[in-house]
DNA sequence: AAATCCATTTCGTGC
DNA sequence: GCACGAAGTGGATTT
C-alpha cells in the first residue's frame, strides 16, 4: 500500500476495515471511521454511549474524537499522546490508551458503513489576530490606551500570586497593575486582578499605594460592583483596532 | 441520490466535490471533505492558514471542523446554527457565516482528494460519571464527608454573587458555604468562594458566622495559602467513590 | 440575549 | 511533571 494514496474502503468487512485502520496508524495516516457503534470510557471520569452512527477521527498524534450529527464538541475523545490499536472481535474495536492520568477509550463496531487512510502533510501554522497578546501590544505601543501618562515598566511581572499583564506607573508615582481581557469580563477577572493587587501590596510591604486597572471590552453588572467594592478601576478597550 | 447511501468520490473534479457536498448539506448528511486548503476566519478574531492537507467536517446542524494532522482541537471551526455553502470558483470554496457574532469562515481547496456525505442518526445521550455534579449527590447522602454534624439546606442557593453549590450548617449552628470542584484547585475557586462567603455575610447582614469550604481532591500551594488567608477550610473529595 | 459557571475543558508557557 | 491562565474557549442553565 503506497502511502501517497488515500486508502478507503466502502461497507467493508471488520477484518478489511481493521487492516486499514491498522495501516494508517503504521504509516502515521489520518484514519477516519464511519459507522454504528458503542463507545465506553473510563479516566478521569467515566462514560458510556450506546450504539449510534458516528465518525470516529484518529490522528497520528495520537488524538481520538468521536463525532455525533451535532455539536461542536466530540461525544467522546482522548488526547494528544494516547496509544491506539485497533482489533476484530464480534466487530472492530478500536482502543485507545493513555498513561498518567490512566485513561482508556474502546469504540466498539457493529458494522462499519466507510472507512478512510490519509496521507497528511501540513507544515503551516494558523496566523491569528485579536488577541489578549495583541491587546498588550498595542497598550506598550500607546500607554494612553490605559490613560495619560500611565507608563508600562514591565509585562509579566511576577508577584507571589502569579504573574501581572502589565505593570507600570500612573502620573503620580504610584504602581498600576493592569489585567487584560480580550472579552467581556465577569466577577473572576475582577477577583484575579484583586489577587494581584493585595499580593503586590504584600510583596512590596511600603507604604506604597497599588492601583488595579481591568482593561475589556466590557464588563458585567456584578463585575462592575465587586470592582468597585475591591476600589479597582475600568477601561474600556477592544482587541482589534476596529 | 439516495438518503440512505454515503455518497463517496475520490479525487472528484471541483465540480463533482461541490456536487457531494451540496447534495449532503441539502439532505441533512454529514460531510467530510479531505484535500490541500487555504483557510480564513474574520469575527471574535479573525485569522489566515496557508495551503495545508487538512480533514473539514460539516455537520447538518451547521457545525464546521478544520482539523490538521495534530491536536485534539480544529485549527479552525464554526460553530453549530451556522449557514454554509458551497460553491466553485478557482476550486472548491466552502463558507459557514454566522449572525450575532457576525463570523464568517471561508475553507478554499486547490484539491479535494476525497469527499464523503454520511447519513446519521443517533439517537444515544451520553451517559457521564465523575461529576461535580455527583460530588453533590454524595455529598446530600452523607453530609459527613464534608464534616460531621453539616447539615445541608439548599443547593444553588442564590447570593448576591451567585449560586452557590450546597448551602447548610455545622453542628454549631454556623452557616456554611461549601464549594464543589471535581479536581485540584488553583487560587480562582478560592477567590469564588470568598465572594459567595463575603455575598452572603452582607446579604444575611446579620451578626451571622459564615463559614467556607472549599471541597476537591486537592488543592495548589497557592491556593492553600489564599484559603488560609481567607479564613477558608478545605476538605479532600474526588468526584469517583474510589 | 445576557450572565454565570462547569468541563474527561484543551492549549501554551514557564519553572 | 506541575502550575497558572488564555481561549475565536464550548456547553448548560437560568433569568
Amino acid at each position: 500500500m503506497s502511502a501517497r494514496e488515500t486508502l478507503t474502503a466502502t461497507l467493508p468487512s471488520h477484518g478489511r476495515a481493521q487492516e486499514v485502520v491498522e495501516a494508517g496508524l503504521d504509516e502515521g495516516l489520518l484514519v477516519t471511521v464511519f459507522g454504528r457503534c458503542r463507545v465506553e470510557y473510563e479516566g478521569r471520569a467515566s462514560s458510556t454511549l450506546e450504539a449510534g452512527d458516528r465518525l470516529v477521527v484518529l490522528k497520528p498524534d495520537g488524538t481520538v474524537l468521536v463525532h455525533t450529527e451535532e455539536g461542536q464538541q466530540p461525544v467522546n475523545w482522548q488526547p494528544p499522546g494516547c496509544t491506539q490499536d485497533a482489533v476484530v472481535d464480534d466487530g472492530l474495536v478500536i482502543h485507545s490508551h493513555r498513561e498518567s492520568p490512566d485513561e482508556e477509550l474502546t469504540v466498539e463496531f457493529d458494522s462499519v458503513r466507510h472507512v478512510v487512510a490519509y496521507n497528511v502533510t501540513d507544515e503551516q501554522d494558523l496566523s491569528l489576530q485579536g488577541t489578549e497578546s495583541d491587546m498588550r501590544e498595542r497598550i506598550l505601543s500607546d500607554p494612553s490606551l490605559v490613560e495619560d501618562g500611565f507608563e508600562p515598566r514591565a509585562t509579566e511581572r511576577e508577584t507571589s500570586a502569579g504573574a501581572v499583564d502589565i505593570y507600570g506607573v500612573d502620573d503620580t508615582g504610584d504602581a498600576v497593575v493592569v489585567e487584560l481581557k480580550r472579552r467581556r469580563v465577569g466577577p473572576d477577572a475582577v477577583s484575579q486582578l484583586n489577587r494581584y493587587v493585595d499580593a503586590l501590596k504584600r510583596d512590596l510591604h511600603a507604604e506604597m499605594h497599588v492601583r488595579g486597572i481591568l482593561v475589556a471590552p466590557s464588563l458585567t453588572d456584578s463585575a462592575h460592583h465587586l470592582l468597585d467594592r475591591h476600589g479597582l478601576d475600568f477601561v474600556s478597550l477592544s482587541p482589534a483596532p476596529q
